[in-house]
DNA sequence: CCCGTTAATTGACACGGTGTAAAGTTGTCA
DNA sequence: TGACAACTTTACACCGTGTCAATTAACGGG
């Protein structure tokens, strides 16, 4: 069984994901993930000591599964910040209802863990960086809406981004994963986009 | 001591919002809450059964406490548009870093309590109602940009106003809650405003 | 003045989820 | 065959929530 040391750890994860995306979010505790992943309680211990290790492992895991960082590599290359804005909002549309029950999980255990926490800061502090890149090119291509500073256009785009709105337009309006991507494109155009 | 009837019940609302605020949310504890309340924690539990009977209770006393009702209704009789954007932007700005905490707390404990889920919507959709009120007051008055749909605007002013946004401006960008509302009143106006 | 009511107190306990510890089992590889 | 690693089972400590029962203190009305 020692072949199956990376495939228990990979089903462990692919179990929690599951679990934390189709449902009920920071209320899936760890037996529920290991029977899903069809081995002991004890076992899930074993590769991840604690809560929070296995919650930052599986966001590491949908990071790499989805090939993220290629994505936004890809994005930051089309031709024009326009382009580039529909991109970025595009990959990031679609990753956060992937990650957004593992994100509730973690944000759950944030204020009494405190790895929980900067883990999750840290995943924000990406996002937002990300957003200030995307801003910065619409602005060289002139493309910015003039009274607003980079600045307030990250925090704007930034704020769109947010974990909890998918999940709020989600249960409250009855979105499909669509919609909300294709929404968060006209409205990051809307607020961000000179219009001519 | 019959008289402390209601004195009792406030002093524990006041600890638990104080508690809330400045600090850890949901990592709150009841005993922590009594003992800041100086009561023991079975006197608590003689007011509030359960944790979100606490925790909805105190939204509605800090309702009460800022008079957000008049507040609102104010806004709304302010002469333009334009005005009731500001007034309103301004009254859930100032009103979203005292609930932060309180919603934090109820957002944890969405996914395993059914009333917190329950509680915390209800408060999210009569928000979203302000948020289309204002909205279709913008739009009455000519002043919403001409290519967003009531709905959209309503979208993009609701996510805005999302509790997360201030606690991770605060905590990542260092902000005060004066700069965090006049930032929403210009982040509100540039992206729903007709430009002139 | 006593009596009933009501709020609060103390102490004990059940429940559930996390995390730890120890001993036993199975499979692999040298 | 023996060492090693992954996994299993069983058991338990810890902590926060929520419940229960017995007791004390204060107030108001008869």
């Amino acid at each position: 069984m020692s072949s199956d040391g990376r495939n228990t750890r990979a089903r462990i994860l692919e179990s929690a994901v599951e679990l934390l995306e189709s449902g009920t979010g920071s209320a899936v505790r760890i037996s529920d993930i290991a029977k899903a992943a069809g081995i002991s309680r004890q076992a899930v211990y074993l590769h991840f000591p604690k809560r929070a290790d296995l919650l930052t492992a599986a966001t590491r895991y949908l990071d790499e599964k989805n090939d993220v960082d290629a994505r936004l590599g890809e994005s930051r290359s089309a031709p024009t910040g326009l382009v580039r804005l529909d991109a970025w909002v595009a990959v990031w549309g679609n990753y956060i209802p992937e990650i957004y029950g593992i994100g509730k999980a973690l944000m759950a255990m944030m204020d009494s863990d405190e790895e929980a926490r900067v883990a999750w800061e840290d995943r924000m502090q990406a996002v937002r960086h990300g957003c200030a890149a995307v801003v910065g090119d619409l602005a060289r291509d002139g493309q910015l809406v003039s009274d607003l500073s980079q600045e307030k256009a990250t925090d704007i785009l930034w704020m769109l981004l947010s974990v909890r709105n998918w999940e709020l337009l989600r249960h409250e309006c009855g979105w499909t994963q669509d919609q909300y991507v294709e929404h968060l494109k006209q409205v990051a155009r809307a607020s961000l986009v000179a219009r001519v």
